[in-house]
DNA sequence: AATCTAATTCGACAGCTGTCAAATTAGATT
DNA sequence: AATCTAATTTGACAGCTGTCGAATTAGATT
């Protein structure tokens, strides 16, 4: 199974037991079967509702039903609960949810949020994010190439238009170093 | 801890990870920390919105917050879900989440629901209430004791404007017998 | 001190969802 | 066949909630 449908399955689980109503109608049937009209006057609802949330119940085989002359009797589906008690919570299950590999995706995401059509919308703010834009704008240039400012800065200028700051982030994280009017991929 | 007390904790519980948003930032936080920020651009959320899962998160002790710098670096707080992990689903523990004890709550439930002020909202058409409510009937008259008709009327009448229908019903149960003009209860 | 950064709070809004009344269906009883 | 019963379906609606932009706050850096 996908991670994507592992996780659509956990979470469309918690979102269905994740409400009053259909905890309670579990709870009820834990104990014992019931029809829809007694599990409507045990927990006050109207039975358009129980039947509602019984049906919602059934898609996930939470529940089973049989009919007995008039009634519809639905009971729980006791393996399919067990299938998921196991190690629900554990750190271990919950990680394989995380939408992505966390580590590398950090970096992508943030070079696929700043770079639009080859250029920056702007020059990241925070130190972090900044450096993974800037490592990126060097690895535009050759390493250990020499460049005239005018020649650096009509380069700049392809990928955003304040060519000093980008000049001075670029020294500022030594990926690239200044002698006199050269500069340098390091 | 109150039975009541026990279901609000774990439908409080269900509802905060059934939540597509929360469940990944639960699943990213499970492999490292992070900054509100990064948690932003992984999901491709604001922050403000990050920030308010969070928040909700924090409230169930499932996530833990320090301050460094600038920045919030929140984690998991693995033994809050450690705790919470152990036989969640076992059927005996749902049963403990039925609203009462399913057996006795029922009639009473239904007692409840047919008598207002003492007289009968309506005479169940479904024969399993119709039966407690009129065993329930049957009890307003002392054992053994003998009425004529027009007196039984006149006592029924208090309960139901279909004196007839009680009347037959009563019978039909074997709650009364009808003994030439003389209605006795058994 | 003034500015800047990350996070939070506030206010607003759209979409979802739980609920019920009314209408309908499927089946049982008369 | 006609009626009655339990359940379901349909339609409508109110309330909740996830989301974002704007404003604000707390801290760090200059």
């Amino acid at each position: 199974m996908s991670v994507q449908a592992q996780t659509d399955q956990l979470l469309q689980f918690f979102k269905i037991i994740g409400n009053e109503s259909r905890l309670k109608v579990l709870g009820l049937l834990a104990s014992d079967e019931r029809s829809v009209g007694e599990l409507a006057i045990l927990l006050g609802l109207s039975e358009p509702t129980i039947s509602h949330h019984l049906a919602v119940l059934r898609e996930l085989d939470l529940v089973a039903m049989r009919v007995d002359g008039n009634n519809h009797i639905y009971w729980l589906n006791t393996t399919a609960l067990e299938a998921l008690n196991r190690n629900i919570f554990s750190q271990e299950q919950l990680a394989t949810l995380a939408p992505e590999e966390g580590g590398r995706a950090w970096e992508a995401k943030v070079l696929r949020y700043y770079l639009v059509d080859g250029r920056l919308r702007a020059i990241p703010a925070t130190q972090k994010k900044r450096q993974i834009v800037l490592r990126w704008l060097a690895d535009q240039f050759e390493k250990g190439q020499d460049l005239p400012e005018a020649e650096l800065n009509k380069r700049l200028k392809a990928f955003h238009p304040d060519v000093a700051a980008l000049r001075r982030h670029l020294v500022e994280f030594k990926l690239m170093e200044r002698k006199s009017n050269l500069y340098r991929r390091l």
